[in-house]
DNA sequence: AGGCTCATGACTC
DNA sequence: GAGTCATGAGCCT
């Protein structure tokens, strides 16, 4: 099943996000000069050209109901970024994960803003209290992070743990969440 | 507080 | 199958 994928930017003052969509919805959110690491299949991407003017010359063809998506991811991203609730999201196509993957993903979205759980909370959220680490490596394998809360997860003594884009990042939307620990 | 070891489960090659 | 972890608990000093 290959996964073409639409591909559009997200300026922000924090840099430049890259957001990717199915035909589902939103698959993948990149954080500005993140270096996600390639696993499997390579995804067609399309890559429109940027200037909104331009859009004549603009191959391919996005999809209007990608565009709104667009404006949904754009909204809950800067609102995050701004230190408020995401609020509205649109529709994610996590579908890419194993179903372990999934079951992590689903947790990590019942975390709500400005509240952290450990990843042993996690486990136990999901029926598996002893695949404490391997909620580590789930979250690490989120394609969609900022929105798919994983920086909301915490290690049980309360220190930071890891994150794949940078622990900077991470205790940055900490801070902004108004979290402390 | 910090450091060390070890059981652990999913994933990758 | 072995190696790699975004863990956690237990046990030191």
């Amino acid at each position: 099943m290959k996964k073409n994928l639409f591909e559009l930017p997200i300026p922000t003052r924090d840099g430049r996000f890259t957001a990717r969509y199915s035909q589902k919805g939103l698959a993948e959110l990149d954080f500005p000069t993140s270096h996600r690491r390639r696993r499997g299949n390579e995804s067609q991407i399309s890559s429109p050209d940027e200037s909104v003017r331009d859009s004549s010359r603009r191959l391919p063809w996005i999809p209007n109901r990608i565009l709104n998506w667009h404006r949904a991811t754009k909204a809950a991203l800067k609102n995050i970024l701004a230190g408020r609730a995401a609020g509205n999201l649109p529709p994610l196509d996590l579908t890419g994960g194993t179903a372990f993957q999934q079951a992590v993903w689903r947790a990590l979205r019942k975390i709500s803003f400005g509240t952290t759980k450990s990843y042993g909370d996690i486990a136990r959220a999901i029926g598996r209290a002893r695949a404490v680490r391997a909620v580590g490596g789930a979250c690490g394998a989120n394609p969609i992070p900022v929105l798919v809360p994983c920086h909301r997860v915490l290690a049980a003594n309360r220190k930071l743990g890891g994150f794949s884009a940078g622990l900077d990042w991470k205790q940055t939307l900490l801070a902004r969440e108004g979290v402390k620990f």
